[in-house]
DNA sequence: GCTTTCGCTGTACC
DNA sequence: ACTGGTACAGCGAAAGC
């Protein structure tokens, strides 16, 4: 029997103690299909330099002899074979051991504690991403399956019967249909356009989301449940309403809704199930109340129910669908490119899909009872509504999860929910192959306290800037700065020598000095690929735009980006703090050369960060800026590059609250098109009200725009007048900060902790991670309530706004440095209004 | 009892 | 614990006078 197949999700299980995979996908025409495969456990034993070869046989013979019970397996092993790799870029003679069962490759190496064995290597990667590799059965790319029809067969336990598939085969042989792994796209333009050369895969994908009647997990009972998918929309309830809409199916009761949640997503068979924040919130809440109902959750295609495993956050897996909460590929890969500030569903959909969620969402929050017949219609639109959003925020990202996916060759499960210092990882674990390279160990418990107790070493170069308004300004900056010094310098874990060699690079890191190699480690080699084929895509869309070149130009600038902080994270496989610190020492250096050079040719530099240089063009053309850069990239050593990131029209850079130097990291310019860059500013900080986030914003456009000082005062005066007046509405003097762990762990007890706890008081839901929201208010005495702390209020609770307070510590601070760089003395002004009034009296 | 300094905390920049 | 370092600024409490 042969097929085709697009694989999607990955799972492994035990048959007669030997390991196999599940692989579930479909076939072009849309049938469900699950391959089931072989795995073949081994691990490698590097060899000790300089044995010769029948102290090698003799070691095989030692090894092949061990045998042990192991969580009632008979550990054995079943072959050795003897092969020349490599490790850390260095030629070793290793033997690769071959056992019965992948869980017992870390007890057979903890055997293996033999003089002639120098390491043991290759037991602690996940199974899943070992049988990927060693099968290149790659996710979301088309093979042709050849294999044994499972459905009617009691193989494997009789997991062909057993499945909710519509084929299931034992693989015989894996052929790939289309060259679509960009990870192995030659570097050559493609002649055809994407959709041609691949065909694109379009998943059906549920979205799903339950309103409940207490916020804590299985507290209270679950009301709803939405699902949106592709021509469907339902919402399923137990709460008796007169009129329901046609969307709207109600039960007998709680049980019997979550039987008929579990019977939807059986027919409607999706590929993914979505939802937002579903791993913290929806499927542990439907877990806990199916538990206390007595409901069986059999959402997996073998009838198994979610199963969740706690790491940082805990995680839903079901069986054969893939889960995606979206809340947990944006907040890792996405949300740098989002302006909203709290990534709730609401925010980023209105970013995203420019729509909001209903109304009634926001009544809902303040914490109404629902009890009119209206009320709950409003309750049922708005449960949909946001099932419809998940969904169509699925499509939105679609391509940058399933391109993600295929760069860098592991599972959407995993691909949406690992941090970026995991997914470099597995990159290079998937790439590895291509070096003949061992994979280097995961650090253990007390190496990683160890990289810990080292501490910061320095990082970038930031110029002081002197505060003030200029003119006409270029700013440079280089692409992926950080990864092209460590693809030009070679720096890497592999490539990092103990002791100063001939022809090595040395780095001046101050108190140190490192050494490196300068052949080739693979770690530079697969960063250069990486950068080239961002490279490759991005001109590619740029001739033509596709969202899937997008998306693909995308996923491989973020591994890039990440690389540097990957080599000085202290979980890292490859973990290299000299390389690390060398990275930012050699920026630093080539920026500060840079710098020098573009003095040299007569211009004023003014500031600059990490990997940007803003000048001033003075009496200069565009094209001498241009020629400048020229001239500077010719001297460049290996693939650095600096560019023109635009011309400005007009730049503002402030001095610090205190002190007369200028603050760094601060500052606001107006380019051609008159568009606003605001960097830092408290315009852009959302611990700020919006009171003084948006005179600030004002201010700083017209002084830009115009270079209207006078204009920017009277507006602030007028801002005042109106706070004086108390004519501020209540959500703009709302000042937002994030709990960032329990109450109870806080050292300081700041406003923000207070608000907290009144929340507490009130019975409101209180979570790390959520942004607390809380007023200054009027009180009785200043004297007796110095604190600011003292004079929090809940948004909701009776209060006049601190007329002292905001305009003190919010209108004036934010605006103050501002108007101090035309030798405007704001405080002076408040100030003498105050005592003309106090004179009118 | 007041001012200065410092640690804690959150946020932003690159 | 879940990429890195640099920087600013508010708040509250300790330190300094």
């Amino acid at each position: 029997m042969q097929t085709n197949f697009i694989p999607i999700d990955y799972d492994s299980f035990d048959w007669q103690g030997r390991n196999y995979i599940k692989v579930i996908g479909r076939n072009e025409k849309g049938k469900r299909i699950c391959v089931i495969d072989s795995f073949e456990p081994y691990f490698w034993a590097i060899l000790k330099p300089n044995l010769n070869e029948s102290q090698i046989k003799k070691l095989q013979e030692k090894v092949q002899k061990i045998s042990f019970e192991n969580a009632g397996r008979q550990v054995r092993i079943l072959k050795t074979i003897v092969e020349e790799k490599n490790f850390l870029s260095q030629p070793v003679k290793a033997v690769k051991i071959f056992i019965n069962n992948y869980k017992d490759a870390h007890p057979v190496a903890d055997h293996l504690d033999l003089p002639e064995i120098d390491k043991r290597r290759d037991y602690d990667i996940p199974i899943i991403t070992r049988y990927i590799i060693e099968k290149q059965l790659l996710p979301l790319n088309w093979y042709s399956i050849k294999g044994e029809v499972l459905d009617n067969s009691d193989d494997f336990g009789g997991i062909g019967k057993a499945l909710d598939v519509d084929l299931c085969l034992k693989v015989d042989s894996i052929t790939p249909l289309v060259k679509s792994n960009p990870a192995s796209f030659p570097l050559i333009t493609l002649k055809k356009s994407v959709s041609e050369s691949e065909p694109i895969f379009q998943p059906k994908v549920l979205a799903f989301d339950i309103e409940t009647e207490e916020f804590e997990i299985g507290k209270g009972e679950i009301l709803m449940i939405s699902l949106a998918g592709k021509n469907f929309q339902k919402v399923l309830t137990w709460k008796k309403c007169k009129k329901l809409p046609d969307f709207v199916e109600c039960f007998k009761n709680e049980e019997e809704m979550l039987e008929a949640f579990v019977k939807y997503i059986k027919s409607y068979s999706p590929d993914i199930l979505t939802g937002y924040f579903s791993d913290g919130f929806d499927l542990p809440y439907l877990r806990a109340r199916a538990q206390k109902l007595g409901v069986k959750l059999s959402l997996g295609l073998d009838e198994s129910q979610p199963s969740f495993s706690r790491g940082r956050v805990l995680t839903a897996k079901l069986s054969g669908i893939t889960h995606v909460d979206l809340f947990r590929f944006i907040e890792t890969a996405y949300s740098q490119y989002l302006q909203s500030e709290t990534l709730s569903l609401n925010e980023v959909s209105k970013e995203l899909l420019n729509e909001e969620k209903h109304e009634f969402g926001k009544q809902l929050k303040k914490g109404m009872t629902i009890s009119t017949e209206e009320e709950w219609q409003n309750f049922f639109a708005y449960n949909l509504q946001d099932s419809v959003l998940t969904y169509k925020l699925f499509e939105k990202l679609w391509y940058d999860m399933s391109e993600f996916c295929k760069v860098i060759q592991e599972p959407l499960f995993n691909v949406t929910r690992n941090g970026m210092s995991q997914l470099v990882e597995l990159y290079l674990l998937h790439n590895l192959i291509k070096f003949n390279e061992i994979p280097e160990k995961r650090p253990l418990h007390n190496e990683i306290s160890e990289r810990m107790t080292l501490g910061k070493y320095e990082g970038a170069f930031v110029f002081r800037p002197t505060p003030g308004l200029y003119n006409n300004l270029a700013i440079f900056d280089f692409t992926s700065m950080y990864a092209s010094v460590i693809v030009t310098y070679n720096l890497s874990k592999s490539t990092f020598l103990e002791k100063k060699e001939k022809n090595a690079l040395e780095v001046d890191l101050g108190k140190s000095k490192a050494y490196f190699s300068k052949e080739k480690g693979f770690f530079p080699a697969l960063l250069e690929e990486i950068i080239k084929k961002r490279k490759q895509f991005k001109t590619e869309f740029k001739k033509s735009p596709s969202p899937i070149l997008k998306a693909r130009s995308n996923a491989f600038k973020l591994i890039a980006n990440a690389a540097y902080g990957y080599q000085g994270f202290f979980g890292a496989r490859y973990y290299c703090r000299e390389a690390a610190a060398s990275t930012a020492a050699l920026a630093r250096k080539n920026i500060l050369e840079v710098i020098e050079k573009i003095k040299k040719a007569g211009y004023e530099v003014i500031y600059s960060d990490t990997d940007s240089i803003a000048l001033l063009l003075g009496k200069k053309t565009k094209q001498n800026v241009l020629d400048l850069l020229k001239k500077i990239n010719s001297e460049l050593p290996g693939i650095m590059e600096l560019d023109l990131e635009e011309f400005y029209k007009r730049g503002i850079w402030v001095a610090k609250r205190t002190g007369e130097f200028g603050a760094k990291k601060k500052y606001a310019l107006l380019d051609e098109k008159g568009k606003l860059k605001i960097r830092g500013f408290e315009t852009v900080r959302r611990d700020w009200c919006s009171l003084a986030r948006e005179l600030q914003n004002q201010i700083l456009k017209l002084i830009l725009n115009e270079g209207n000082e006078q204009k920017a005062l009277e507006v602030f005066k007028k801002t005042v007048k109106e706070l004086k007046e108390r004519k501020i509405d209540k959500k703009d003097i709302l000042i937002r900060t994030q709990l960032k762990k329990p109450l109870s762990e806080y050292k300081a007890i700041s406003p923000h902790v207070i608000a907290a706890r009144k929340m507490m008081e009130k019975n409101e839901p209180v979570n790390i991670g959520m942004l607390v929201e809380f007023y200054i208010s009027e009180v009785r005495s200043e004297k007796e309530k110095k604190l600011v702390r003292e004079k929090v209020k809940l948004p909701d609770e009776k209060g006049e706004y601190n007329i002292k307070y905001y305009l003190e510590h919010q209108l004036i601070p934010a605006v103050e440095n501002i108007f101090d760089g035309f030798n405007i003395n704001i405080k002076e002004i408040v100030d003498g209004k105050r005592q003309m009034k106090l004179g009118e009296f």
